[in-house]
DNA sequence: CACGATCGTCTTGATAGCAGACGATCTGCC
DNA sequence: GGCAGATCGTCTGCTATCAAGACGATCGTG
C-alpha cells in the first residue's frame, strides 16, 4: 500500500505556520525590548516569581543556560532586571524585576494582547478561550515530563545510530 | 498602575512549549530522514502536489528560497524526490516523489502520527480534535494573509526605529 | 576537611540562515 | 521581432545564533 494513510490535517504544519505567524506578530511588538519576544517571557516569569535561579527559567523557557546569561545581561543593562545574590545559595542569582521592568512588562503585555487577538482573530472569543486552554495543558504537561521523554521517541531512538541529516555540504 | 493586567496563561509561552516538545518527538521520529521534520513537509506538500514550484513550497513552510535548494538538494539525493523542468515555465521546478519517496513517506506519516498522539494525550480525543482543527483554522488563515501584515504589527513598526536588539556584544 | 555536583560565566567552534549576485527564463511593451 | 524588467533556482559570503567545554565559586555529604 503506498497510499498515506492520513490526508487530513497537518499537525506540524498548522503549529509551525502559527508559531511563525505568532512570533512575527511578537516580534513587531516586542521588538525594543532586549532579547525580543524571549525578553518578554523572561520578564513575565521573572514577575511572577515562580522561577527563581537563572537555571530554573532558562529550562522553563527551553534556552541554554548560556543563552540566559546573555538574555540577563541585555535585560539588566537596560535596567528591567536585577540579579540579586540568593540569600539561600550564594551560586545562585535571583532575577528580580526593577519598577522600570514592571512597568515595560505592562506594557509589553498590552501590545502583546493586541497582537494575540490579531492572530487568533478568526476564531470567536469562545474558541479562542479554548484554544489557550488545550494549548496551555499540553504545554504543562510536556513541559513537566522533561525528564520522562515519551516511550515511542525513545524506542526509536535506537534507530537512529546512522547520522540523521547530512552536515550541510562543505565548500 | 503598576499592576500587569492579565496574570492569566501566556499563550506565546504555551505555544513555543508544545512547538518544542513536537520538534524535539518529530526529531526523534524522522530523524532518519534528510532535513528532518521539515524534510517530512516537504515530502507531504510533495505528495498533495498543491504547490509546484520550489519557490510555493519554500513560502508555505517558512522557510527562505536558498534553504529549499539544499533541502531538496538532500531528498533528491537519497532518490527521495525528483525536480522536474516545468513544461510550462521552463525556469520553475516541479517536485514529484519518487515511489520511494511515497514509501517513505508512508511510513514516516506513521511514526509521526504516534508522535503527535502522544504529544496530544493529555488532552481525550475529542479534545485533540478540536484543538487540530482550531490550530488548522488559525494557521491556514495567517497563512494565506502572508502578502497582508497585520494592521497592529503595520502601525507598531514605526516605533521600531532604533535598532531593536542589542546585536549582541563584540568580542 | 575532601570529594563530587551544581550554578553562572566565559571562550571557542560549529551551523543555520540571510542578503546579494548570477544565469536562465518569462512577461509586457514598443 | 526585440528590448526592459521581473521571476525562479542556484551559488557565494557574511553574520547571528547556538551549543560544548572549561573555569571559579559554592553547596552538601561523608
Amino acid at each position: 500500500m503506498t497510499t498515506p494513510p492520513t490526508a487530513e490535517s497537518d499537525l506540524g504544519w498548522a503549529l509551525g505556520a502559527v508559531m511563525r505567524s505568532y512570533l512575527r506578530a511578537a516580534h513587531d511588538a516586542v521588538g525594543a525590548v532586549p532579547g525580543g519576544p524571549r525578553g518578554y517571557q523572561v520578564l513575565s516569569m521573572a514577575f511572577r516569581g515562580e522561577q527563581r535561579s537563572q537555571l530554573a527559567l532558562a529550562q522553563h523557557l527551553g534556552v541554554d543556560r548560556t543563552v540566559m546569561t546573555y538574555l540577563l545581561d541585555d535585560l539588566e543593562s537596560a535596567g528591567l532586571v536585577e540579579r540579586r545574590p540568593d540569600p539561600a545559595d550564594r551560586r545562585a542569582r535571583r532575577i528580580v524585576l526593577t519598577d522600570a521592568g514592571t512597568e515595560k512588562l505592562c506594557d509589553l503585555e498590552r501590545r502583546l494582547r493586541a497582537a494575540e487577538d490579531e492572530l487568533l482573530d478568526p476564531l470567536d472569543p469562545a474558541e479562542q478561550e479554548v484554544l489557550r486552554g488545550l494549548l496551555d495543558r499540553v504545554a504543562t504537561r510536556t513541559a513537566t515530563a522533561t525528564d520522562n521523554p515519551c516511550a515511542v521517541a525513545q524506542e526509536m531512538q535506537d534507530e537512529l545510530a546512522a547520522p540523521a541529516v547530512t552536515p550541510r555540504r562543505r565548500r
